[in-house]
DNA sequence: CACATATTTCAGAAAATACTGAAACTTCAG
DNA sequence: CTGAAGTTTCAGTATTTTCTGAAATATGTG
């Protein structure tokens, strides 16, 4: 590995976390280098600064590109293919979140529909029915909020995240204000609220 | 494996999900299993359901334990050690979060700290650190948003998702009411925001 | 304390995943 | 069409991870 020490540092831990994020080290290396690097990087770079095989960096690369999280460009006059990750940092998180949400919840909200259609054959069943529809609200709270914010432009995603829960402030400030009338409760509420 | 069709389906399912959260099959599985049941399950009882070796049921509960995912209670009159998840699925939620803050973002964040205190040595260093600083931002937000929203309850929790960037509105109309003289900027603000 | 029950540890087997080098393929310039 | 440059694929190997059974350890009970 033939990288100045402070990104050497870096790109190594990334490559270790990247073992806990299911993806595997190599990936996560290559994914620290183009996030760090200025310019972007041919395969051959790659190659050199990480000191693995070539082939290993050509798969690593697809990979990241399945991901969305590489972008592939050219320089004029050279063939050869260059990759590098969004300037804007947002934009890869905006990413990230998005992947991950189709590879992890979609799926896991297919399977949750469909098992919800069913019968309960028994007592059993039915707890465990009951179990996996609070998982499925959960997650429909959840991607919902993530639907609607992810919409706003960065500026006002920041604002609201440093906000954080100070807007329960605003919130009960305005409920005061207008007094919202018997705001209804549909959704069955549990009585264990600990 | 040794379940009811409906819990079978969901077993698998987070069997095969761990796989891509870093977690293995087994615990991915014990998790489930234990999230779906309605009594708690001692060791025994969930090799019988998963068909799977005694040892690696028990290494899976290490882990899980580990992880805060599950709590060990015993029955009166019985010596073994019984398992379950918390009823409150929001509890699992915060859990999850948490240790996952504790396992991937903290450690990234001192070593992030330590390189950013370091001088760069070249341009190529330079342009890393900015890089590094930005991550660097970027986490300490969303730490600092979830540190913040995590200590509401549930219900405030909840209502505070289902508002979404609805919030942005009342936002917008509280500084319209209240016209804040001069709101200092202290963060300095990035240029490129596409 | 001895015996039964319950749990953990651990070395090695089995399985899965990552990595490599060589060959195959693609693209483009001349 | 040919060959050079670049990229991908793939079969085999290396490494890592998971899983098991057996042994060790712990925790009661009579």
């Amino acid at each position: 590995m033939n990288l100045p020490p402070l990104v050497q540092t870096f790109v190594l831990h990334f490559g270790e976390m990247g073992s806990r994020w299911g993806i595997n080290r190599t990936v996560g290396q290559i994914y620290a280098l183009l996030y760090l690097s200025k310019e972007p990087l041919n395969a051959e770079d790659i190659v050199e600064r990480l000191g693995v095989s070539r082939s290993n960096v050509s798969m690593g690369l697809k990979e990241l590109q399945a991901w969305n999280l590489v972008r592939l460009q050219h320089k004029p006059g050279d063939r050869r293919d260059y990759f590098s990750t969004p300037d804007d940092i947002w934009q890869i998180v905006r990413t990230l979140v998005e992947e991950r949400k189709k590879r992890e919840i979609d799926p896991t909200m297919t399977l949750l529909r469909e098992v919800l259609m069913q019968e309960p054959a028994s007592t059993e069943e039915r707890h465990a029915q009951e179990r996996m529809r609070e998982m499925h609200d959960l997650f429909e709270l959840l991607t919902g909020w993530y639907a609607d914010v992810q919409r706003l432009d960065t500026e006002r995603l920041v604002q609201l995240l440093t906000l954080g829960s100070k807007v329960q402030k605003i919130l009960e400030m305005k409920d005061r204000l207008f007094v919202v009338p018997g705001s209804k409760k549909s959704r069955r509420d549990d009585p264990k609220d600990k």
